[in-house]
DNA sequence: AACGCTCACGTGAACGTTCACGAACCCTCA
DNA sequence: TGAGGGTTCGTGAACGTTCACGTGAGCGTT
């Protein structure tokens, strides 16, 4: 004989507002059936009347039955949850990736948390933290190192955004900058420029920056940390007062390469504000391929990444990872940028 | 005496990819203890010889051991997952709304799982499918009727986004188009302008058309079906595309109320494309307040709504649904657009 | 020597569900 | 009348973890 639950709330009813969600028990109770059959009969399953079906889906609307996930996935295995974690979702750059893990994901009937860590590092490791207690597998930008990824990861496969494979031990999902970066540059070079300047985006300096350099040397041009101006805010707001202080510093630049397109973008209107036409007076050219980037005037000539591949070879690396198959390393695990030529140079 | 679980697989080993993953009993018999050191262990709480909890971290780490969210989740009460349902992450609208619900969510140790449903109403009830199975409340944009929510929802609280209270029985969160509408047209009418279209963007009409309707009727102007045009993409594209059939139609007009600002957007570029300068030969308004809107030149006028305060609302009834409140209703759950002039009107 | 206390650890139970199996019942046909 | 088969339903076990206790060793006090 089964005892049901016999813990007797201590002065009689609950408070109401935190009542105890009813179970598959409480159900089978006021339905008169076993807890099987009011499984059958939430989970349409064959064998059960349809009578009783009827009679076990009233009590169980009665009672606002729903059954605990928690109690369903340790029984059925095969879900799965991934983290994405993001920088900032009003950079129109990562909801397009996001669009693509998401596309993947659903895909493979997987369910995405997503967390924006708001460019801020404490943030990141708050998001692991939680994350890796609640998912199969976490992707996302990451400024920490590996040692301290590792601290808060606990042991969950992690897929690390544009950060290449001699900066991580980790599976990595990037751009191929360099590739990229060529493109821009020698179509700058074509166009006559021998004076470009940078604004760039990080801190510590990354892979455009490092591929800037020496696509700018391989032509020969003149080039020092004097050209390259950060930008520590990736927005149009952090172009401009960037482009303020690279135009002090280099007034004599005719044209310019944008860690971003919001950055580019802000270096126009900027160089607009001084009296500098573009493209004519400056060339301006971004990175990203923001659909923004056309609506603009003039409209901005960028390197256009597909950020839904991106994406989706994220998701094909957690997948590898979550199977206990080796990552995709080197050109499988990149996107290379495409020079998109509208007007800004 | 316990027996573990002596299940032999059949052929020996298992297959190399698909090993059984560890249990806490696993690091318990490798590291000599019992399940509950190993539990104090990794949870690092007390109770523990500071030697057998680095011999039992190592079994767990050798093991690749990772603690069941489901085993856990079942016995520790209190982990609440939202699910967010928005139409399209390339519409830089939504992600602002999914950046208040995240803010939101993480301040109350809640984890969103998104979904974005592509504007396809099939893709929407599959969202809701899994989400009545793995989230505590749902929230988002949906089309179907009540009642077809209901059948998918399972009886988990859904809050709906923009929807008005008339239009369904669900909690919902939205927008005081009218009182938008009436800034925007009032606006428009003391700079002069009489004749005025409309590019829509909801096949059924909803509250934006609703309340234009209104309020250039309460102003005295001219107006039927053929002054508002169907955009059926919210898109510039579909602004542009839009915009060339009112002219079409309308091409009286001195001024356009763009559905959202892409669609403004849009209709601005097809003006000028046809000779039209904005805003001396047509005036245009916008409804959103993207940011996107002062980069585009001339800068949008447009009606600015706080998403990220839409997205803290939905979150905030989400969880009076889940603790058995009563949900905001009126007012409270609205956001009041307020009219930001810049350049288009 | 008896007692009490603390520390480190183990044990049964519970969480809520599904799965595999078995039992009871009704119908059919030999 | 009894065997066989299908339909409908119930029962123990298992999933992997934490909680509330219980236990025994070691140590100090009286």
């Amino acid at each position: 004989m089964w005892t049901d639950r016999q813990r007797v709330e201590p002065g009689g009813e609950r408070p109401d507002g935190a009542r105890r969600r009813a179970t598959i028990h409480d159900v089978a109770r006021l339905a008169g059936v076993s807890r099987q059959t009011v499984s059958r009969a939430v989970n349409d399953k064959g064998e059960i009347d349809p009578g009783t079906k009827e009679r076990v889906l009233e009590a169980a609307r009665l009672l606002d039955y729903r059954p605990s996930r928690f109690a369903r996935g340790l029984v059925q295995k095969g879900a799965v949850t991934a983290g994405l974690v993001i920088p900032d979702l009003r950079n129109p750059f990562f909801p397009e990736v996001a669009a693509g893990v998401l596309e993947a994901a659903e895909q493979r009937g997987w369910q995405v948390v997503v967390w924006d860590s708001r460019i801020d590092d404490a943030r990141e490791r708050q998001a692991l933290d939680v994350l890796s207690h609640q998912a199969d597998a976490v992707v996302g930008y990451f400024k920490d190192s590996d040692d301290v990824l590792t601290r808060h990861l606990g042991g969950v496969p992690l897929v690390l955004l544009e950060r290449g494979p001699q900066q991580t031990r980790f599976a990595a999902v990037g751009i191929d900058a360099s590739a990229g970066v060529e493109q821009g540059i020698a179509h700058l070079v074509e166009a006559g420029h021998r004076r470009i300047g940078m604004l760039d985006g990080e801190r510590e300096p990354g892979a455009r920056k490092q591929a800037f350099l020496e696509q700018v040397r391989r032509h020969g041009l003149p080039v020092d940390e004097s050209w390259i101006v950060l930008c520590p805010e990736h927005s149009v707001a952090g172009g401009e007062a960037g482009m303020e202080r690279l135009l002090e510093a280099r007034p004599e630049i005719t044209a310019v390469f944008g860690f971003n397109d919001l950055i580019a973008v802000g270096a126009m209107r900027t160089a607009r504000r001084h009296g500098r036409g573009v493209p004519d007076d400056l060339a301006v050219l971004g990175f990203d391929g923001l659909s923004l980037g056309e609506l603009v005037d003039p409209a901005l000539t960028t390197l256009h990444i597909d950020k839904r591949q991106l994406g989706r070879l994220a998701v094909e690396q957690m997948a590898r990872l979550c199977a206990g198959e080796e990552p995709l390393r080197g050109a499988d695990a990149w996107v290379t940028p495409e020079l998109v030529v509208r007007e800004s140079a």
